[in-house]
DNA sequence: GGTTGATCATTA
DNA sequence: TAATGATCAACC
């Protein structure tokens, strides 16, 4: 087997970019960074989206921030995810901010979480703490898109949480919110405050909120995957 | 502050 | 021990 080289671009077609992928499953996190020549930290304390990043070098996206899908061309989204030695996830998956003001009109099917789960590259990586950084390894990557059930569970949890912004019960929602989406902050810090409509329909400022996938969906749509292949 | 990339660490 | 709420870094 050859060894693989980071691609420069971003690749041409689904099939290319997925080919690049499966190329990389069975990597440590150190080879890949050291034949991309960059350096593998210590832990991820203070570099949490450091895997991210050098899968996004390997795989030809675009680095650093974006405001769109990280193959815009190939309406494609790469989203890392941290597993445990049964290939199930150990955290849960940021999907986008949640828009807490300006929400007149937005339905389930023009939403921002839709349109970033269209399709999504969902690459594993051995996420233990107990393995050191350098030595997990990548494992077998997935080319996936809701099915109707999976859309339909986001819908139902995120017309839940969307009707409470809308409704100024932002601050009232917890992570318990949703059995597949949540919304949790999503902040630098706890001083970092965002415009929302407060319970008498006021501008208030709160936490800038994310949307996030809860273990059990991603757990499923993997399993799922897993299943397939055998 | 807001976007991207997420995991940390305290609590229940 | 798992999940919630909090946080870290780079770029703009």
């Amino acid at each position: 087997m050859p060894i693989p080289a980071p691609l420069p671009c971003a690749p041409e077609t689904e099939a290319l970019l997925l080919a690049q992928a499966q190329r990389l499953s069975g990597y440590t996190l150190g080879e890949l960074a050291s034949l991309a020549g960059i350096a593998t930290p210590e832990d991820l304390k203070r570099d949490k989206g450091w895997i991210g990043i050098l899968l996004e070098i390997w795989l030809g996206a675009s680095a650093g921030s974006r405001p769109e899908q990280d193959f815009a061309a190939l309406g494609v989204e790469l989203k890392t995810i941290p597993v445990d030695g049964q290939g199930r996830p150990l955290e849960t998956t940021f999907v986008c901010v949640a828009p807490l003001t300006g929400n007149s009109g937005v339905t389930w099917e023009t939403s921002h979480v839709r349109h970033k789960l269209k399709r999504v590259l969902w690459v594993p990586v051995e996420g233990e703490r107990s393995i050191p950084l350098a030595r997990r390894r990548v494992g077998s990557p997935l080319l996936w898109s809701p099915d109707e059930e999976e859309d339909r569970q986001l819908r139902l949890d995120w017309e839940e949480l969307m009707d409470m912004i809308v409704l100024g019960q932002v601050e009232r929602i917890t992570a318990r919110h949703g059995e597949f989406l949540q919304l949790r902050p999503k902040a630098a810090n706890a001083r970092a405050l965002t415009e929302a409509i407060g319970a008498q329909g006021q501008p208030i400022l709160t936490l800038p909120r994310g949307f996030y996938l809860k273990k059990n969906f991603t757990r499923a749509l993997l399993e799922r995957h897993f299943l397939l292949c055998r």
